[in-house]
DNA sequence: CTCTGGTGTTCCGTTTACGGAACGGGACCG
DNA sequence: CGGTCCCGTTCCGTAAACGGAACACCAGAG
């Protein structure tokens, strides 16, 4: 939640002096210094108006720290994953790769999440460690995600597949659908081939 | 950046009353009431504190308003929107979903920013107002988005797609790659299909 | 009807984020 | 050396976001 790194590593980015960005975001030197330095609690009209100088949005400086588990890749040929999250926090997907090699094992998650995986290429093998699945190019797996799992490739391919995360709902608690988005919308399954 | 309707919407969906949130998440309720209501200008530590006794992340109340156009269905038969946006800023992922009847118009967004669109099914017309694309299913579009731009049907048939919004890197500028994400990894495109 | 317990809004004194100006510190030049 | 021109930080009066209390309103109970 302390804005001040990120936005004082945007500015660098963009060669932009500490005097230059306040006067162009139309806010004060000792607030944007102030913010940069954590030594003040802004507002959002103040943040907005750096960002939105900064050309990123508003989310850009605020990374959702502990919401986003983003295992990226710990050892050699681990899995690589990239984040996507919408909105409502009650899913996130991601880009996976799986290296050939040791299987990659992944904690339990809170009781209700689900994992579906949709394979691009390779064969993969995942799912709850003492029942894993299998699934080769467009083929689609999912699992309840509060034990714990692994990821593997069947034989020398890399495997690369999206991965979606399925946070329980809120309110309610039915797993029957996302609002306005169906799981079939980013399974990336191809056309005609349910 | 008006914070207040989403706020409200989610304290509303938990079965929250403005009191108990307050009380919840240590705001004053005047501090809740006006920021609802938008005639307040929250500070981040405020917001926080709420977002995270409603168990979202900041960015799930923080749309990046005109970054984001999210022409969500005004009128009938209009595009549908959904979003993703990766944490970097640098591209934002939507469902689209185009109903038969007249072009829904797009201003033009920031230079340097691009769209691509996968259709899944339908028949698209879509791009710059003077010289729109046409894709079909499994097609692919890409224009640059810094003019004003519209999305059409083709015949009846209701037209389901993928936008893809490119913002120019911070640095660099180039627009080779997305770091650890190459555009096809969300084009949809079917495999082996290029 | 009155009373109680809840809602959300408004009032108001305190706290604090705000921007302009002043400041200390280098880099360069004469 | 002094003068100039940037940098980023600190000072300080002003504007505004803050929380607590008072308020108007409504629903149900007695």
């Amino acid at each position: 939640m302390d804005v001040g790194p990120r936005i004082r590593a945007l500015r660098m980015e963009r060669g932009l002096s500490l005097s230059e960005l306040a006067r162009l975001a139309g806010v004060g030197k000792a607030t944007l210094s102030g913010l940069e330095n954590g030594l003040r609690n802004p507002t959002l009209e103040t943040l907005y108006a750096i960002t939105a100088q900064l050309g990123v949005p508003l989310t850009a400086v605020l990374s959702a720290p502990e919401q986003t588990p983003t295992v990226r890749g710990a050892t050699v040929g681990a899995t690589l994953l990239e984040v996507f999250h919408d909105r409502d926090a009650t899913y996130e997907l991601y880009r996976m790769r799986v290296d050939p090699g040791p299987a990659q094992l992944s904690p339990a998650h809170q009781t209700g999440v689900t994992e579906h995986v949709t394979v691009f290429a390779g064969v993969l093998r995942a799912g709850p460690v003492d029942a894993p699945l299998t699934a080769g190019p467009g083929g689609y797996l999912r699992w309840a995600a509060d034990v714990p799992h692994s990821y593997a490739t069947v034989g020398e391919e890399q495997v690369r597949a999206s991965l979606l995360l399925r946070y329980p709902r809120p309110s309610g608690g039915d797993d029957r659908h996302i609002p306005g988005m169906q799981a079939d919308d980013i399974s990336f399954r191809r056309p005609g081939n349910a």
